[in-house]
RNA sequence: GGGGCUGUAGCUCAGUGGUUAGAGCAGGGGACUCAUAAUCCCUCGGUCGUGGGUUCGAUCCCCACCGGCCCUACCA
């Protein structure tokens, strides 16, 4: 049996989630939910980047604690998993203990490798933003946010020599082609290698919301540095070593793409320098835009839309969980840019999930109430439906394993349009009650309940319905994909209910 | 300024150095009536961003330009 261990960047608290965190993170739910259903151990793991100078300065402004204030923000996070039926196996918080020690022990090792030392970091400052910029991202000298005027200042620093690993990072990349996919992602990092790495600032003496030094109690970690470590604190790094052994290098990071340099460069880099493997395979995912649609007032603030004022819970209350899930699937493959639209996802729902996926069950519970009594018939071995369905299986199988949720989704409505076609071929409501009406339904029914297995790491509260309306054993989930989707399992006789639209039809605009 | 991505039917996207460039949805027509006015079949529809170049031949290779976007290092 394999193992796989995925995760989401772990979000910063004071974004409240919106449909962006969303789609990174029902991604990595439905490739978790798949790859617990093809059999291999799976961990999956989420959670909240809670420090740094904003944070701090947020908490103030709200008089409470720093801890106070996280825990609250960092709720919200989970509120919205929850309504997204995300089924993280972790989640992990920046300012848990567990966290502090797995920093400063990889830190320190770090240290301990000769890759960290101390350099006074001078720079533009921004005494409005509390922070440095560059030449490049000011070329005016004045903050490009504020418009202000910036001062140089100096600050002693703790420095990881990152310079010291462009080599071995191409030796890396070089070596380790599907590193990071897609390719064309890839090879924006590694323009970045090419390109020549300066070292990076990792401490701060004027933040204390962070994890202290352990070597030199004037500082804290900067956020970014501690926060990518979180990957290893939640396999057991420096508290179970034999545990984290278990899952690392093995992982598998989902991550946007405006962090590629992070994940890409720096936390191979750092990985090295620690004395450990760097990770097996980043993903790469694009962003969602917003192209001028109009948004209900119950999504939006009032003025422009932007996808961060689109909460996934009012997406949910709106639409339902599934059909949710399901659009941020199927919509837009990952690793490249997709739209967001209201109007895409209502149409999603009505082809889909209502016109298809939805009717599909209705009417063959219908015809089996009509011309079997409500009954299973058996299974026929020699349909055509069941090569359809192999086909289906072996689409959809692939394309989960390789990070493409979209095609997986495309290879099932395949099958259920496949479905759909051998009802009209054989027109089973014309037919008088005997054999052959039963083969025709026996086969629709099987191929119904090999859709429903694959639907379900996308759609597991819809799965789960349909089985129990099919009167199956279990659920979709508690055989591994490879038995489950085996064709003729359907037992006979099992009493078939109809039940409401699974998906009554949205109007349109 | 530098680096990179992207521009294919109304929409979302596939795709290949070579006869008539594909899919889904939307649109049009037909069939059917079991089903959530659903389903099935047929069909309309593209100067493959613009201009050059390489080539016997380019949507796919190269260059320039135009449009959209990302990164530009400590702005999760």
């Amino acid at each position: 049996m394999s193992r796989f261990y995925i995760t989401t960047p772990i979000y910063y608290v004071n974004d409240a989630p919106h449909a962006g965190h969303a789609y990174c993170t029902v991604n990595a739910d439905a490739l978790a939910r798949f790859h617990r259903l093809r059999g291999d151990e799976t961990f999956f793991l989420t959670g909240t980047d809670e420090h740094g100078q904003k944070v701090a300065d947020a908490a103030a402004a709200n008089g409470v604690s720093p801890q106070e204030w996280t825990d609250r923000t960092s709720a919200r996070f989970r509120e919205a998993w929850t309504a997204l039926n995300i089924n993280f196996d972790d989640f992990i918080r920046t300012t848990e203990p567990r966290h502090a020690v797995a920093v400063q022990s990889f830190l320190t090792k770090i240290y301990d490798n000769g890759y960290i030392y101390k350099d006074t970091y001078v720079g533009q400052y921004c005494v409005s933003c509390e922070d440095y910029f560059t030449a490049e991202s000011a070329p005016e000298g004045t903050c490009p946010i504020h418009g202000k005027p910036l001062t140089e200042m100096e600050e002693e620093n703790w420095f990881f020599q990152l310079s010291a690993f462009q080599d071995r990072l191409l030796e890396w990349y070089d070596a380790t082609p599907g590193n990071v996919t897609p390719s064309t992602k890839r090879n924006e990092a590694l323009g970045f290698i090419k390109g020549g790495l300066r070292d990076i600032s990792i401490t701060r003496t004027s933040i204390s919301w962070g994890v202290p030094v352990p070597w030199d109690s004037d500082h804290v970690f900067y956020v970014w540095y501690d926060a990518l470590i979180n990957y290893l604190t939640a396999i057991g790094y420096g508290t179970d070593d034999a545990r984290a052994d278990s899952w690392w290098p093995s992982v598998n990071h989902l991550i946007g793409k405006e962090i590629i340099r992070f994940h890409c460069v720096w936390w191979p880099a750092m990985c090295m320098a620690a004395g450990i493997e760097p990770p097996a395979h980043v993903q790469v995912h694009g962003w969602l835009l917003v192209g001028g649609q109009k948004l209900s007032k119950t999504m939006a603030q009032q003025g422009q839309v932007r996808l961060t004022d689109i909460q996934p819970q009012a997406l949910v209350a709106e639409y339902g969980v599934d059909p949710v899930r399901y659009y941020l699937l199927r919509e837009t493959p990952l690793g490249t840019d997709g739209d967001f639209s209201l109007e895409a996802l209502v149409q999603r729902y009505n082809t889909d999930l209502a016109n298809n996926l939805g009717n599909l069950a209705a009417r063959v519970a219908t015809v089996v109430g009509s011309k079997c009594g409500g009954l299973s018939p058996a299974v026929p071995m020699d349909s055509v439906l069941a090569e359809r369905a192999a086909v289906a299986v072996d689409a959809a199988a692939a394309a989960w394993e390789n990070f493409q949720p979209h095609l997986a989704l495309e290879a099932t409505w395949k099958l259920i349009g496949d479905t759909n076609g051998f009802l009209e071929d054989n027109a089973p409501w014309k037919m008088e009650p005997g054999a052959e009406v039963e083969a025709v339904l026996g086969s629709a029914l099987e191929a119904l309940r090999i859709v429903t297995v694959l639907v379900s790491p996308a759609m597991p509260a819809t799965a789960d319905e349909i089985w129990r309306r099919l009167a199956l054993d279990g659920t979709p989930t508690s055989v591994p994909l490879a038995t489950a989707t085996a064709w003729g399992q359907f037992p006979s006789g099992r009493a078939v209910v109809k039940g409401d639209p699974l998906f009554p039809r949205l109007a349109t605009a």
